[in-house]
DNA sequence: GTCTATATAACGATAGAC
DNA sequence: GTCTATCGTTATATAGAC
């Protein structure tokens, strides 16, 4: 997890531990779920605490998300310089598979809790949206004019890099491994393109 | 999506009306984020009048997501009677498929809403999640002593359906051809297994 | 089968003391 | 920076008339 000004995570700073209960409890019991007063409990603070670190209930996604976003903008950045070459594309699945990797735990709270961080104020207000930043990474995975297949093939890569992840990250002894190996696998899903 | 006993989606009666507003409000909103008074209103009833057909919000999700898993734990049955063949496992993945094409509104109503889903009572008291159906697929796909690489690949080729299917399934013009595609390339996925 | 009316509880958020 | 106290709102759910 990549800190951002004023975003640490350090033990002992109270915004911090807010942050990491947060994710933990919104992706257990789901965002609009998790109450205020249980994230103040399980921190034994009161819930005006919280409102002295963040504005609202959603600033604290905000918070959260904004990082993970920035991470998958700045790839995208990344890949529009580039050309669409296999090593581009292979590069570009193997930082994917790091950003879901180190943003694990927040990536997690995100695709449990879709419906209800993509109807935030703040996300539509930015076009913040997860689909349109995958959309974008299907761009640079396929041929400008490229047909379906090879289209779904890259989103089938990317859909399985996030569930590969996620189901294996918890049970794997070895987390590089696992990276690895999903990143091979998908590469090997997008490469095969055209060649049906 | 197919009828169980007394859950016709038929127009004219409330009870399915009820249900076919409940999916849509859920997964635009999110479960937790869609009150009982926001279905009422839409189907210009009131809140009691829900509380006739379902005997809580909880149950309007359950009878929803019922006849899903019942196709899902169908399909498992099916499979673990088979051998496990390439041809056994393409048919599976071919089942899957259909299974989520054919319950689409549901699936992704489930997809945004993992977090809510999982966490209802009923859902605990069953076993009734979603992972524990995926992890039974991913078993049917690989060999019994199966390494991380193959089960990795049974589990993207999965994730990489749904996603897929999600992501094209409202701009495409043709769904036969679309989840057909979705399936060859599932299969591909799967059957790469060990040639790497 | 749908209504009006209401019970009961919890929520997000704020004011102001310390 | 954290507290106590509370405001205003909304939620799920129920009772009982029609």
């Amino acid at each position: 997890m990549s800190d951002t000004a004023g975003d640490s995570r350090a033990r002992g700073d109270t915004r911090g531990r807010i942050q990491q209960v947060a994710v933990e409890l919104f992706t257990e019991h789901g965002y609009e779920g998790t109450s205020l007063r249980e994230i103040a409990e399980r921190l034994e603070v009161t819930k005006a605490a919280l409102y002295y670190h963040f504005k609202s209930k959603e600033d604290i996604v905000r918070s959260l998300v904004e990082d993970y976003y920035g991470q998958m903008d700045a790839l995208i950045a990344w890949g529009r310089e580039r050309p669409r070459t296999a090593e581009v594309r292979r590069e570009i699945l193997s930082r994917y598979v790091s950003i879901v990797a180190e943003g694990d735990q927040v990536f997690r709270m995100l695709h449990q809790n879709q419906a209800a961080v993509n109807t935030m104020a703040s996300a539509k207000s930015r076009g913040e949206l997860f689909r349109e930043r995958i959309h974008s990474l299907i761009e640079l995975l396929t041929e400008p004019e490229a047909e379906l297949p090879d289209q779904l093939r890259a989103a089938m890569a990317l859909g399985g890099i996030s569930v590969g992840w996620m189901f294996f990250a918890d049970q794997a002894p070895d987390r590089g491994a696992l990276s690895d190996a999903v990143r091979d696998i998908a590469s090997d899903i997008v490469e095969a393109a055209g060649r049906k």
